[in-house]
DNA sequence: AAACTTTACAACCGCGGCCGT
DNA sequence: TACGGCCGCGGTTGTAAAGTT
């Protein structure tokens, strides 16, 4: 059984102060981010290297998008979670600026209450306990969530302009066939404007 | 105004996978 | 091939803020 990371020193935890975000801040920025593991010790700080990742990950990184969701980001991520269910990462590597604890949190909190008030399922984004598949949910909030109506090919040309396929293996979703049983997705999906989506 | 409840989100925890030895 | 260390991920918890009674 491994240990705990931070079992060898005294590590603070909790919300990270001023300070310690400066620090975090200055030393990533001088030194640029990874080795998470002797982070702490180099830049002074009392917290254990994963710890001070996902500060740096979720909170301090310059180009994190912080504020509300925008109607086609909800679309986005009701899409692609119907796709990939809750592969966060994935999912928020579509989405500019957030990261996979945002988006986690805000389908918690928004989104998962959203598909259950309209009837849908959040877990299978199926209409009640039907066996729908195919289902388009006419109405989500003033506008129109299409889920996809069937597995995608290895194309992934079902879903238009939003969702391509990629030709290297950055996107993260690696292999033919998934653990899920989910198809080989291989998705590109760009934010455009709402009236892009082909609703 | 105070007490209580609900919501939102930051942070922690444990596990699995990858990589070097 | 086996083992150990590290990183990243997803689930869960803690708590401050907002809302309600």
């Amino acid at each position: 059984m491994r240990k705990p990371c931070c079992e060898k020193r005294k590590t603070k935890k909790g919300a990270w102060s001023k300070q310690e975000d400066e620090k975090l801040t200055q030393y990533v920025e001088k030194n640029g981010e990874g080795i998470w593991r002797s982070l702490p010790l180099a830049a002074g700080l009392l917290r254990c290297g994963k710890s001070c990742r996902l500060r740096w990950v979720n909170y301090l990184r310059p180009n994190v998008k912080r504020g509300n969701f925008g109607e086609d980001e909800e679309d986005l991520i009701i899409r692609l979670h119907a796709l990939l269910g809750n592969r966060w990462s994935l999912i928020a590597g579509r989405l500019p600026g957030r990261t996979d604890n945002e988006v986690k949190n805000y389908w918690n909190t928004h989104l998962r209450r959203k598909l259950i008030q309209m009837g849908v399922d959040p877990n299978n984004h199926r209409i009640g306990h039907t066996h729908n598949i195919g289902l388009t949910k006419s109405s989500f909030g003033s506008r129109q969530v299409n889920y996809p109506s069937e597995p995608v090919d290895s194309q992934g040309d079902k879903y238009s302009d939003q969702i391509k396929p990629l030709s290297d293996s950055t996107s993260g979703l690696e292999s033919n066939t998934s653990c899920s049983g989910l198809p080989d997705l291989n998705l590109d999906i760009t934010i455009g404007p709402p009236s892009s989506f082909g609703y």
